[in-house]
DNA sequence: CGACTTTGACCAGCGC
DNA sequence: GCGCTGGTCAAAGTCG
């Protein structure tokens, strides 16, 4: 067991994010280990209709050794975020799936019948954000397709996993709430759009996210 | 009818 | 090596 790796980005924020239309405060934030995977990073920032550009010069947050990389001593569930490759040959992953168009870490095994999937790690930025907020999925400009839910340990409430739905793009995200204060959401991001917003989305509010 | 959600099962990683 | 856990798949159900 090769356990915390540090390979990858993991970073969390703690945003407060209030009822659409009210400002939005960010009171904590919290960097995980960032290595050589910073220029791969992906950024979003989950707010009602709050967006980034998927930039690394974006980064609305830049002052990461302003912030301490210690996992929460309470733990909750999404302090756990490690971003990790786990074989070696899948060190350039990013360029090699995004290749084949197959940027997922399960891979159909070649005998097919058998219907065995190899789960290969990939090195996707990640990052999570707290939230408080009374809905679940935050509008970020994206849209989002659940594909999964699952009670988790140590929490109270199921963490739902969401995809892109647009084509091409694999940008997964996690949400769930604390158990201490289910006001408080917890969203993770992983990986990188390739694309813009969607256009129905609120523009004015990604603006609003863009200030930072 | 297409897109999306729900939900149980499956599988790999990780800790002991 | 075994069991637990998280993450994903995929079929069925729901909605617009």
């Amino acid at each position: 067991m090769e356990g915390n790796r540090g390979v990858g980005v993991s970073r969390s924020y703690l945003l407060e994010v209030p009822p659409l239309s009210s400002p939005l405060t960010m009171h904590q934030m919290e960097f995980g280990q960032a290595e050589e995977n910073l220029q791969g990073l992906g950024f979003m920032v989950p707010s009602h209709g709050i967006s980034f550009p998927a930039s690394t010069a974006g980064l609305p947050f830049d002052n990461p050794t302003a912030v301490n990389s210690e996992k929460p001593t309470s733990k909750p569930a999404w302090s756990n975020e490690e971003v990790g490759t786990s074989d070696p040959k899948v060190g350039n992953d990013q360029n090699s799936s995004a290749r084949d168009g197959v940027n997922s870490w399960w891979k159909s095994a070649s005998s097919e019948k058998s219907k065995v999937k190899v789960r290969r790690k990939m090195r996707e930025p990640r990052f999570c954000f707290q939230t408080r907020s009374d809905v679940d999925v935050l509008d970020d400009g994206y849209k989002w397709r659940k594909y999964g839910q699952k009670v988790v340990k140590n929490s109270l409430h199921p963490r739902s996993y969401y995809r892109c739905t647009h084509s091409n793009c694999r940008v997964k995200k996690r949400v769930e709430r604390l158990s201490e204060d289910c006001r408080m959401v917890i969203t993770t991001y992983e990986g990188r759009h390739t694309h813009s917003p969607c256009d129905d989305a609120n523009t004015s509010e990604h603006e609003y996210f863009n200030s930072f």
